[in-house]
DNA sequence: CGTACTATTGAGCGCTCTCAAAACCAGTGG
DNA sequence: CCACTGGTTTTGAGAGCGCTCAATAGTACG
């Protein structure tokens, strides 16, 4: 196994920085820190990845789970007439790659929005680790499950909401998942491009852009290109249906 | 443990029933007959459940997962405002509950479309099973991976696909499901009314009713209530985008 | 300073929704 | 058997939200 102690001895020269991610993901009602040391010991190492590059495309070969660190990275699928349709935007502490558990291979593709670093869990070591460690089983179980939710609420605003509804559901979740970061809720950059939140959220460009314009017009936000502040969180929230995600 | 023995006495008196239902679920590059057998011995029986009734609803506490073994299930997400978006429409085989994993409180609730039968597998004991048959972990694993593609393909549908391309995908869906288990392809009923259906969609009652006549006169189906017969299975497939998952 | 890309703004159209009514069906009781 | 009732499905007419097409403006970068 001299490839594991490789691994092994990599990681004890980040082991702060991986245990500080991984912990992040697994806390929360998750694992103590001896069970997060062990899980840091077969997380492999990885350059940022720089913005543009993929993570992963369709169809490659699945071998890992990935934990975001920094950055952010989007998913997406596309049919065979070209169309494409974004899936998620990952920020850090998010778990990535379980759409290619049920094949051996992707169904969807992660590009990164900018520079982006990713903890590498090799999915043979993470199984077996979680038949050694009931706590982590658990987590992985948790992160399945709040994946799934996600998509739900993901699936009610792509059924059921106008477009003013979801520009202002996405900015929400954004906030949120800034503020949980420890970063500001009411102020922040956008990774992504309006091309991609128009995407995303199933509208047009054109349709976002105004959906900008008026709600900095309405005093709701300020923007200024990728640059948001939101200014009435209250009125935001009851646009959304508070269904945030 | 008096409720186990139980369990596995009652599992006796239908221990075949149960296990082709998990060997349905289990088999396709998954378990051999004694890891069934297994995982058969934690199954809890239920009587069917009635037309309308719930098997659980949001906000009830998370103890099992489901495995289909008749009829048919939708699970739905409301939110305060009232609006309810279907979320999926489950057949024989397949799994429900995924939902319950992150909290320990179902985030949808699941309702019988028409009497449905279901194995109950208790999570915690499933965990447990989790941990000492490797293939059992691996083909979990599996099916949480489908259940992700799954949405996937449904985030496609909703944000990218007009009425005529949603109601061919979901008509081939179930078509291939369909046959998977047996039936025919080409010609079945549908257990959901087109209020569902629409719902499912993102679409409106008369939106979908108006498309199964247009379908109808174009001679790709036939239809007569909620009985349907695919005329021109070629056609129908591109008009889906093919995607039809 | 020019080029390429991204974002904004405007005008008009079309797909799907809304509202309304009729047709159809299943079940119940006279 | 028929009438009645409640529900589902179909059909029609009109309106509106978001799309399409097109042009302009702003920004990054060589």
């Amino acid at each position: 196994m001299a490839n594991q102690d490789q691994v092994i001895e990599l990681s004890n020269l980040k082991v702060s920085c991986h245990a500080c991610t991984l912990a992040e993901l697994c806390l929360p009602r998750g694992l103590d820190e001896t069970e997060i040391e062990r899980l840091d010991g077969i997380v492999e190492r990885h350059r940022p990845l720089p913005r543009g590059e993929h993570l992963f495309r369709m169809g490659d070969s699945f071998r890992s789970l990935y934990a975001m660190r920094s950055g952010s990275i989007k998913t997406y699928t596309s049919t065979e007439d070209g169309n494409e349709q974004i899936l998620g935007f990952h920020l850090p502490g998010e778990l990535l790659g379980l759409d290619g558990l049920e094949k051996e291979s992707h169904a969807c593709a992660a590009v990164a929005l900018e520079s982006a670093a990713v903890c590498e869990l090799p999915f043979t070591r993470l199984e077996e680790l979680c038949r050694i460690l009931p706590g982590l089983q658990r987590q992985m179980m948790r992160l399945i499950g709040k994946e799934v939710v996600t998509e739900h609420a993901m699936l009610l605003l792509l059924g059921k909401k106008n477009a003013e509804e979801r520009l202002a559901s996405l900015l929400l979740s954004l906030s949120a998942r800034f503020k949980q970061r420890g970063f500001s809720e009411r102020e922040f950059n956008l990774s992504m491009s309006r091309q991609d939140i128009a995407n995303y959220l199933g509208l047009t460009v054109e349709t976002v852009s105004r959906l900008f314009t008026r709600f900095q017009g309405d005093d709701l936000l300020s923007v200024q290109r990728r640059h948001i502040r939101i200014q009435d969180m209250d009125r935001l929230r009851s646009m959304a249906g508070i269904c945030a995600s």
